[in-house]
DNA sequence: TATGAATGAGAATTCATTCAT
DNA sequence: TATGAATGAATTCTCATTCAT
């Protein structure tokens, strides 16, 4: 992009050396780039141009494999589930005591927000477009029903030892935990200036955390 | 250039009536229009003519008035702030019995998402660019330290008449009723896809309340 | 231009005072505002909203007085002349000895430029469109004849003692003198960076009064 | 939005053959284009527009190779430069007797600014700007120590054979003998207005020619 | 004589995408 | 598989000027 002009008029442009043939590194290359990019510009603001030179790719390639912006967005979303969902089920939560088990939930789930803040920022971007892509994705409700049976099965297991309170409805609690985490930190920036402190320090970390946990299982337990 | 002398000839064009002379009302009309645009669309996704036709405004109009399309972002920023805290202070919290209070708190917040499902969107927008427009504004905290002294005043009754738990954070139980319902709605899409149930339906929203308030008190009330 | 927005929405607008009525007043200041906004930024790049700001003046005022932009413009370069000319009749050239006259229209051309750098850059601008707007003056060129003529009757004083040489053009000389004081500052700025060298410092600029004033005499006077 | 899916039934239009895919050609174009364009209309005044026009190309090439309107008009400053001093520098004025390279210089100084008047336009804008595209620019002093130590020696031979007189200065010299070629030229319109008198007419520029070289003659050569 | 509100016609610049090799 | 060159359609923003009082 610099000084891109003139100098070619003269002096022989230093070709740039072609990128090694390895498409399969190429690609990852360009969504790695790209779940970086959307997530820090959302869907409208993210720069083809700019994904191409993060990934250190001609533009022409991106659009070789994934076809279009949106396309690419997709992509993007579906991989990230993926990584998600993938981690969440080296918990092993079914082979776990229930109480423990909801606990490492939450740990996980925020600790997972806070190693990827991309990951709501674009599922930010993507529901302002009314999940338009996702739902054109064949996978990911086949990646999710593990989930919910793996929550619903804890729920049971806690209900018939007298631990857990009973009707607890799993996608409801899940959504919860999840939205216990997900909307501190997505929403951190604005959240810290309104109430004018700061969110984000480790000591702030720490009490977020042990509220959730609080708030979750004292509402679960009985009494 | 074309035959600009014909024009005199064809048929009197319908002229669109110039807009009324009234300020206020036309900055009104723009925050509003700017306020749906910005909520559909985003920050970078937003398109000022669209804004234009919208507010039925000369799109110069905009600039006159508004300077650039940031600043037009932070004026519905405040805008809306101050629109969700003007009715939240008409709950009245303080003379109303704490777990009472506390219901009415969550009802409301659930109900203005519903009714206001642009106020998380454009709040998604501003956490993208990490606050940058809020932190300049100047009536922004002040709006805010009210609400958590009316909370923290609804939490301390609460306790002293051996009700609610005690160590409860006011900002941290505010955050989290705010996550539970902003979460969920602001999802509602992605969720809706990925768990492949219909979360919008009636049904859903009475059983999300329901779930949320069991959570919310389930935690505070002391058993 | 600041925090217009909104602002009018609940606080009452403090009306600016109206300017007080003086006709006169005011068309001088959006003079000298034009004169300096045409200096800074040539024609085209000179903004109608500047020079009424810095004229303290209303945008409307400006066209209620000159009509356009050209006009103005036109205005402003016959005010200039008009000065110049104004000040290099006060030299009384015709009174004095030939060769100290000549030394005094240098020096005085010389200082002028120095303390109006605005002359050169108008007339720049003029220039570049073909003396478009002065060429529908009527006051300029009679404004002109006496200065050929003073400088006439000193050479031609000069050339009957013996002191200069005969057969000089008055008019060339004259644009020789100019040439010498106005090239020089006109270009400054590019001259100062091509050449690597302060020609804005005091003693550059003692330098090039001497230079320029033994380069004309050194011509003229006979040896 | 309108009729799209009619367009094909319409005549096929003849679509402009796109540009041969050559770099180099584009840029010089380019720069051509938009060194008449500044010239002629100043910075503020010139048009992106118009130079594509003018280099048959694309606007959104000029982007593509130089970023924006103010580094074009860099590149435009920097390519008149080297132009005029290649020029220049095939006088060979340190093979040439001094009082003729003085001569030569000054009747090349004044045929170049008669066949590139825009060279002194394209300068003027830059002083209006105070030379803020040339400041950036590294090869422009590179560029005019030569032409400096060319003229030295001119002067510097004439001293020591007794023609010149001592105690030229090379920059003030030649500044001069630019000035009275470039701004008798570069003001020509507002000089012949204002002096009633035609100064382009072929006698005029005889006479200018003549003029200028008694003028630096007269002071160079000793009696 | 003076002013705030409003506007149409551009202006520079951006951007996803395609072409040609 | 990979790339530099090229483009059409927007998009934000600007500007001289006019309207209505």
């Amino acid at each position: 992009m610099v000084n891109k002009q003139i100098s070619s008029l003269r002096v022989a442009r230093p070709v740039a050396a072609p990128r090694q043939r390895d498409a399969d590194r190429s690609q990852r290359d360009i969504l790695d780039a790209a779940r970086d990019e959307f997530a820090l510009h959302g869907l409208a603001g993210a720069r083809m141009d700019r994904i191409a030179e993060r990934a250190a790719v001609n533009k022409r390639l991106i659009y070789y494999y994934f076809e279009s912006k949106e396309r690419l967005f997709l992509a993007v979303l579906e991989r990230v589930y993926e990584d998600i969902r993938s981690e969440e089920q080296q918990l092993n939560l079914t082979q776990i005591e229930p109480t423990e088990a909801i606990r490492r939930l939450i740990a996980f789930t925020w600790n997972y927000s806070i190693r990827h803040p991309e990951f709501q920022t674009l599922l930010n971007s993507e529901n302002l477009h009314r999940a338009r892509h996702l739902k054109q994705s064949a996978k990911v409700t086949a990646l999710h029903s593990p989930l919910v049976q793996t929550l619903a099965d804890v729920l049971e297991r806690g209900r018939q030892s007298g631990v857990f309170r009973a009707g607890v409805d799993p996608v409801q609690l899940y959504i919860s935990i999840a939205g216990l985490s997900y909307f501190y930190l997505g929403n951190v920036h604005t959240l810290s200036t309104i109430f004018d402190r700061p969110l984000l320090g480790p000591k702030a970390k720490v009490e977020r955390l042990s509220h959730m946990t609080d708030l979750v299982l004292g509402y679960l337990v009985r009494d």
